[in-house]
DNA sequence: TAAATACATCGATACTTTTAAATATATAAA
DNA sequence: TTTATATATTTAAAAGTATCGATGTATTTA
């Protein structure tokens, strides 16, 4: 992981919006739909659309299409290189 | 440790210049001096010198005045508890 | 005390990010 | 097949950030 990549991840860390979802998938077995975000946070169905793909373009979390909804889950591989990396920059 | 700083820490950690910093010092017992900055980054004096403090403002290095110099250090402190945060957050 | 050094601060400009309103798209239900 | 639902995309405005030139401030050296 170079340092362009732990410049992307941490700007997508970088909002307590985007901390929030992370939060709850972390507390739901990392998973949760985008209408749980939508009650979670004070923002308009497309700003949490706009956090969640900072999120997905960071490889922070997995979009999986089900039916008419998406699910979202934590990228455990890309979580833990990134803490890895933050060991020994 | 909150979300907020949790941003905080993260937004001073999204830019690769000051990434190299951290580098840097990391790879010299935890400290450097803001002339090495200089010749590290293709930057300009006054863009280092915020670049610094916006690590400074995260509490990710100490600053110390040891005569007309400046020595900053990594505040092992704070970074443990980031990465132990990130683990659960 | 004057000049040089090492850094910080200020001010302007350019760039990026956040947000919401409006709109689009895909799927499910009626 | 029309309508409702869940989510994404586009657009535009506001706010935030990076950069650098000019300048300011300690501190050391001459």
């Amino acid at each position: 992981m170079d340092l362009k990549l732990v410049e992307k991840i941490s700007k997508a860390l970088s909002d307590v919006n985007r901390l929030k979802i992370l939060q709850y998938m972390q507390q739901n077995q990392g998973k949760m739909e985008c209408a749980q975000i939508c009650e979670l946070l004070p923002l308009a169905q497309p700003s949490i659309s706009h956090h969640i793909k900072k999120l997905v373009e960071a490889d922070l979390i997995f979009q999986h299409k089900m039916g008419r909804n998406y699910n979202y889950s934590i990228n455990h591989e890309v979580w833990n290189l990134y803490k890895k990396k933050l060991e020994n920059l």
